[in-house]
DNA sequence: TTTGTTAAAGCAACTTTGTTGCATTAAATT
DNA sequence: AATTTAATGCAACAAAGTTGCTTTAACAAA
C-alpha cells in the first residue's frame, strides 16, 4: 500500500471530521482538482481494508466513512450511528453498542445500525 | 387513496413473500408489462404512508419493502433485519427488538437497524 | 541518482437506483 | 353517463457507485 497524496489527504480529512462523511462530502473538503472522484472510491476501499476507516449505509442508502477512533483492539464497529434529518449529519454515538439475540446458526459478519431523527444541536434551534 | 390493479398486485406480491423486496425485486415478480418501473416506486411510497408495509434500507443502499404481518398495535418496525450475504436475501426477525440508551436529547424517529452475514439455510450448503 | 516495477490515478463510459414534470388514463363519486 | 382527480406512462434526469484501460508516480533496487 503506497503513501500517497490522496490517500494522505483522505485520511485526514476523515479524520478531523467529527462526523462521518460520504465520497461526495470528502471531495468537497478536499481542495480542488486534488484527485478524482474515482480516486476516492478506490481509496476508501483501500481504507477500509487497511481498517484505518469503517463504513456504514446511511438511511437514504448513502455510505459514509468514519475514522476509528474509539476502535478499541479488536476493529468492531457494533456502535450505533445517528443520522440528523435536519443538518443531514450522521455521527458515531461511540459508546451506545445495542445488544441483541438472533436465533440460532446466523453468521454474522457485519452490523449496521442506524437511528434516524433530530439531533441535540437542531432540537434546540 | 384508490385500489387500483398496480397497488393490489404489488401488495399482494409483498404480503405473499416472506423476505423484504426491493422495487427491483417486485418488477421481476410482476407479470410482465403489469405496470411501469415508475408506478411500482409511487405504489409503494404509498404503501408506507398507508402504513401497510415497512421499508428498510439494506447494507447494499438498496430500500427493501416488506409485510407489516407481525405489526403490533402502533405500527413500529423496531425489529432486526439480517442481509444474507450468499443468497442475498433480505429477513424480517420480527421477535428481535435490540435494546439501546442513546445520550439526552435526541429526537428519535426511525431505525433501522441491519445485520449482515450468513443465513441458516446457506450455512447448510 | 537513475532505472524498473507496479500500485495508484485519471478519464470516459456505464450501471443501478431513484426522482420529476407533464400528458394521458382510469377509479370512483354524483 | 358525465365529471373529477388520483394514478399511470413516458421521457428525461440525477446521484452514487463501478469498470476498463491508459498513464503517472511511489518506491525499491541497481
Amino acid at each position: 500500500m503506497r503513501k500517497t497524496i490522496a490517500k494522505e489527504a483522505i485520511l485526514k480529512t476523515i479524520n478531523e471530521s467529527d462526523t462521518a462523511l460520504s465520497q461526495a462530502e470528502i471531495q468537497a473538503i478536499l481542495p480542488d482538482g486534488l484527485c478524482n472522484r474515482v480516486t476516492i472510491y478506490r481509496v476508501l476501499d483501500r481504507l477500509i481494508s487497511e481498517k484505518q476507516v469503517h463504513q456504514i449505509t446511511n438511511i437514504d442508502g448513502v455510505v459514509k466513512y468514519a475514522n476509528c477512533h474509539s476502535c478499541s483492539t479488536a476493529h468492531k464497529h457494533n456502535h450505533i450511528h445517528f443520522n440528523c434529518e435536519k443538518c443531514k449529519v450522521v455521527t458515531c454515538i461511540e459508546d451506545v453498542e445495542p445488544t441483541f439475540k438472533l436465533p440460532a446458526n446466523y453468521q454474522i459478519n457485519q452490523l449496521n445500525f442506524m437511528v434516524s431523527g433530530v439531533c441535540p444541536d437542531c432540537l434546540d434551534s
